[in-house]
DNA sequence: CATTTATTTTACTAATCAGTCAACTACTTT
DNA sequence: AAAGTAGTTGACTGATTAGTAAAATAAATG
């Protein structure tokens, strides 16, 4: 087996914050190797570049994530919850951020997609493919709610995808915008596009 | 006077384009001075280093954007239409985009702000200054759309940037996606966000 | 026509970059 | 303990990079 080693996990978890917290291109791979406290040579012993590493590590990120978004859209839950429960853990998510890098940093795949679409192709196929994923749960969500006759959305992709591009729009202005206020609406504004009002104030199904 | 020159006009030309269907990181001087058909020497003689250019670049393409937005939403037309024909512009102008250049490009000051965001502060400055225009075009036509009885939004401020926020988001996934379809439901889902149906074929108003 | 001013050009430096390589180390297997 | 395997290291190369500086050129002015 050889010589044990997380030196690869190390440059995926290293990478994964120095493009959120930053950006793909201005980041060099001498400072993703300080970061990560891996010699250049180890590097290209784990990865062939910049782009391999940076797929490796998206792929990683997710599935550390989805453990979270599976909790929060648990069928378990009424659908209304589950969607509440996003807007208020992505909020959160971005106030904690804040603390640690100063920054408000957004959606990690909007800004790395966003950066790298025109130009690093197999990147963009795995952003897309991961964001994919992310639309499922409101998707569902949504068709949850239809079904138990709390909403009219006979379209449940329509409507999720509207949830969705508002979400990733708010948090992209809440980056450019270094601001968490910009993110105070999202719950609110969130139920405003279902024509509902939030749950936990809500008893009442809207009427079908 | 000395020698007459347009190099300064055409390096803010080809920087914006180059920012646009690349990033700003990935974009190079050199790139830039052989686009714009420019020496370096003379790139060091008109600006101090990329960020200055693009500064100047982000001021003069705002100058040339201004105008279609002043017709787009002129006071001269009816609220919801300035509001329609915001949003089959901005489809219109990606799917040039995409003939022009053979990628989605979405929108250029979203693109750049969420890649300089946490690490070119001045620049980060004037893209949030420049957003904040665009944004009050909406908020003016929702305060109008109010005023006439058309619709209930009291915090035109609120929905403006409910709109925008959509609207940037959809553009940012049209980009990462590459697929100008992510836009074919611009125009409706945005009216569906004001809880009327379109223009043209509404000419009943809601109910007050 | 001489001077001033604005722009252009070329050649240059020094730093940084991605990527290579061969020697070396530590662990596992036989 | 010998051999094989996996990971580490540091020194290296060559290309590309941002930025400089001084001479050359072209237009405007007196």
């Amino acid at each position: 087996m050889g010589r044990a080693s997380d030196a690869r996990e190390r440059l995926m978890g290293a990478v994964a914050e120095l493009f959120w917290t930053g950006s793909y291109d201005s980041t060099t791979i001498d400072q993703i190797c300080a970061k990560a406290g891996v010699k250049k040579g180890s590097f290209y012993h784990f990865f062939d570049d910049k782009a391999s590493l940076a797929e490796a590590s998206l792929d990683l990120e997710w599935e550390k994530y989805r453990p979270s978004l599976d909790a929060i859209f648990s069928a378990s839950v009424p659908p209304f919850e589950r969607i509440r429960k996003h807007c208020e853990f992505s909020r959160q998510e971005q106030a904690d951020l804040k603390v640690r890098h100063g920054c408000v940093l957004g959606c990690p795949l909007c800004t790395l997609g966003t950066e790298i679409s025109t130009h690093e192709k197999v990147l963009q196929k795995k952003v897309q493919e991961i964001m994919a994923y992310g639309l499922r749960y409101i998707e569902t969500a949504i068709r949850d709610a239809h079904a138990a006759g709390l909403i009219h959305a006979p379209d449940a992709r329509a409507k999720a995808n509207i949830l969705h591009a508002y979400h990733l729009g708010l948090l992209t202005q809440a980056r450019i915008q270094n601001d968490l206020a910009v993110l105070a609406d999202l719950t609110a504004a969130t139920f405003e596009l279902l024509n509902v009002k939030p749950p936990k104030r809500l008893r009442k199904s809207v009427p079908g």
